[in-house]
RNA sequence: GGCCCCGUCGUCCAAUGGCUAGGACAUCAGGUUUUCAACCUGGGAACGCGGGUUCAAUUCCCGCCGGGGCUACCA
C-alpha cells in the first residue's frame, strides 16, 4: 500500500529503517500493506545479494511487506506503452539536447529548459516531458502544501536514447498501476515530487498522498554515515539491540506523543502513530538513548524469551545452563552484546583481568580469601541464601567491609571485578569449580605476597 | 548561483497568543548497594537574531543568520 526506496547498498541505513517503520505503522493502522520499491536493481551497487541483505534487515525488525519483486524488465512493456501515449498526445517529445545545451540556455534565462522537438526515432534522441506553465503543488502530509513554479522546471528527460525509462517516470507509472496510496520517503525526494506529479498529470493518473520525512543526521550535524558509529540496522543487530527497542526508538526519532509516553510496544505504536504528527526538523541519531531504551526492554522480558534472544545472539543453544546464567545477568546488561562478558566465566575458564587483580588482591586479602574457602568448603547446600550467611560469618569474624571479602572472591572466580551478584555467581558456577578457582587464586596470591601456601 | 525544506535544554519529543515553557536520554550532586548496573531524591540546562502585528509573542507576518536537500540521458 505504501512505498519507500531504501538506498541499495546492502546495509539498511537507519534513516531508511525509520522510513520503512513509518510506512509499516501506517499500513498496519489502515489495514493496508507496505510495498517496498528498491530502485536500481540491476546495477552494481544493488546486486541481488544487497537487496536480500536489506530484506533480511527488515525481517529482523519484524516488518512485513507485500511479497513479489517486480523487475524493471517486467515493466518495460508497460513503460513503453505509457511513453507512446504521451508522445502521441504531444505531452512528451524527442529531444537531441545534451546537458551542455541545457546548461547553456539556463545560464541566460534562469528559467526551465524548453526544447525543440526532434523527429521520431532520431539518432541519440531522448524523450522529454513537456512541462506546462503554472504552479505544481505538492500536498504533503507533514509539511502542508509546497509550491513549485513550473517555469523554472526543466523539461525532464523521461526516457534515454536507448529507450529505457528514468526514475521519475517509472515511479509515476508504477505507483499508478500498483494502486499505491501513500508515498512516504526522505526529504531528499521532495524536489523530485513535482516532476512525478507532472508525469502523472500528463498521464491522467490520480496522485498518491505524499509525506516527506526529515533526514537523519550524526552527532556532528552532518548526514548520518558510518563514521558516526552504527549507521545501519545490521550494525545495530550486531551491537546486540532488540528489534522491539529499535522500533520504539526509531518511532520516537521524529515523532512523539502529547502525553510524553516513551516506552511503547508495537501495538501501542500502531495505535498512536499518525504520519501527520511527524516533526519537520531533521533529527540526530543518539545511540545512548537507544541503549537506555534497549536496557528497559531487556529487563522487562520474561526469562525464556531473554534466554532465547541471548542464545541467538551468541549462536549457542538455549539450554538450562544458559538459562541459569541469564537469570543472574538479566538485570545487568543493556544490550545482548554485554551479556557474555557477564556470564562467560560460567562456561569457560576466565582470563584474569590484571588491573582488577592488582586492585583487589592486596594486603589482607589472603587470610580473608583463605577463610572464605573454608567456609565455602563447609557449605551444605550451595545456594545463594546459604552462601550469604556462611560468608557473612567470615565477614563478622574479620570485621571488615563486605567489599574486602567479596571483591577478591569475585576476581578469583570470574577473573574480573564486574559480575552478577556474588552469591548467585558462586551458586551457578557450582561448588567444585568455585573451590577450584579460589584455591588457584590463593596459590598465586601467596606466591606473590611471599607468604606460606595455605593448607 | 537557482529552487525547496527546517530552526524549543547538549540530544530526542511535547505544550502555549498571556501565570515558574513540560517529559525523556545525557550530565552534576546526594541516597541505596558485595562489584557493575538498576533504582530513589534533587540541581543546572532551551524558545537563533532583528523588526512588525497585538494590551500581550516562543507561538502570527517579514527580513536576516544558521543548518539541510535538490539542481543527471542516477535513484
Amino acid at each position: 500500500r505504501d512505498r519507500f526506496a531504501p538506498s541499495p547498498t546492502g546495509q539498511l541505513h537507519i534513516g531508511g529503517a525509520r522510513t520503512a517503520l513509518y510506512n509499516w505503522l501506517l499500513a498496519r493502522k489502515e489495514g493496508g500493506v507496505m510495498v517496498l520499491r528498491i530502485e536500481d536493481t540491476d546495477r552494481e551497487r544493488s546486486t541481488p545479494e544487497n537487496v536480500e541483505q536489506i530484506l533480511d534487515a527488515l525481517r529482523w525488525l519484524e516488518l512485513d511487506w507485500d511479497e513479489g519483486p517486480i523487475s524493471q524488465a517486467e515493466r518495460a512493456e508497460r513503460h513503453k506503452e505509457r511513453l507512446e501515449q504521451l508522445l502521441a498526445a504531444d505531452k512528451a517529445y524527442y529531444s537531441l539536447a545534451t546537458s551542455e545545451t541545457v546548461k547553456a540556455q539556463k545560464q541566460q534565462s534562469n528559467l526551465g529548459y524548453r526544447g525543440e522537438s526532434a523527429p521520431a526515432g532520431a539518432e541519440g534522441a531522448a524523450i522529454r516531458l513537456r512541462v506546462p506553465d503554472g504552479i505544481t503543488v505538492v500536498h504533503d502530509e507533514i509539511r502542508g502544501d509546497v509550491s513549485f513554479d513550473n517555469t523554472v522546471q526543466d523539461d525532464p528527460v523521461i526516457a534515454r536514447a536507448d529507450g529505457s525509462v528514468l526514475y521519475n517516470f517509472a515511479v509515476a507509472v508504477d505507483d499508478g498501476d500498483m494502486g499505491i496510496t501513500h508515498v512516504i520517503r526522505g526529504d531528499d525526494h521532495l524536489s523530485n515530487t513535482p516532476k512525478q506529479l507532472l508525469v502523472m498529470e500528463a498521464l491522467g493518473e490520480a496522485p498518491p498522498r505524499y509525506a516527506h520525512l526529515p533526514l537523519l543526521h550524526g552527532p556532528d550535524g552532518k548526514k548520518l554515515s558510518k563514521r558516526h558509529g552504527a549507521a545501519s540496522v545490521q550494525e545495530l543487530r550486531e551491537a546486540g539491540y532488540l528489534p522491539a527497542a529499535v522500533r520504539n526508538y526509531l518511532a520516537l526519532l521524529g515523532w512523539g506523543t502529547q502525553d510524553d509516553t516513551t516506552i511503547m510496544g508495537t501495538e501501542e505504536l500502531v495505535e498512536r502513530f499518525d504520519i501527520a504528527d511527524v516533526g519537520r526538523a531533521s533529527a540526530i541519531f543518539d545511540e545512548q538513548k537507544l541503549r537506555w531504551l534497549n536496557g528497559r526492554f531487556m529487563r522487562e522480558m520474561d526469562l525464556d524469551s531473554y534466554t532465547e534472544a541471548v542464545a541467538r545472539h551468541l549462536g549457542r543453544e538455549p539450554d538450562e545452563r544458559l538459562r541459569a546464567a541469564c537469570a543472574i545477568a538479566q538485570e545487568k546488561a543493556q544490550t545482548l552484546e554485554e551479556v557474555w562478558p557477564l556470564i562467560g566465566f560460567l562456561f569457560e575458564e576466565p582470563d584474569t583481568d590484571e588491573r582488577a587483580w592488582k586492585k583487589v588482591m592486596k594486603d589482607g586479602a589472603l587470610p580473608l580469601l583463605s577463610d572464605a574457602l573454608e567456609a565455602l568448603r563447609g557449605a551444605e547446600r550451595f545456594e545463594p541464601a546459604e552462601l550469604e550467611s556462611s560468608l557473612g560469618r567470615v565477614l563478622a569474624e574479620h570485621d571488615v567491609k563486605p567489599g574486602k571479602l567479596y571483591q577478591p572472591i569475585r576476581v578469583a572466580i570470574t577473573g574480573t571485578s564486574v559480575s552478577p551478584g556474588i552469591f548467585e555467581s558462586l551458586a551457578v558456577l557450582g561448588k567444585d569449580r568455585s573451590l577450584q578457582r579460589i584455591e588457584r587464586a590463593l596459590h598465586r596470591l601467596s606466591a606473590e605476597t611471599g607468604k606460606q601456601t595455605p593448607p
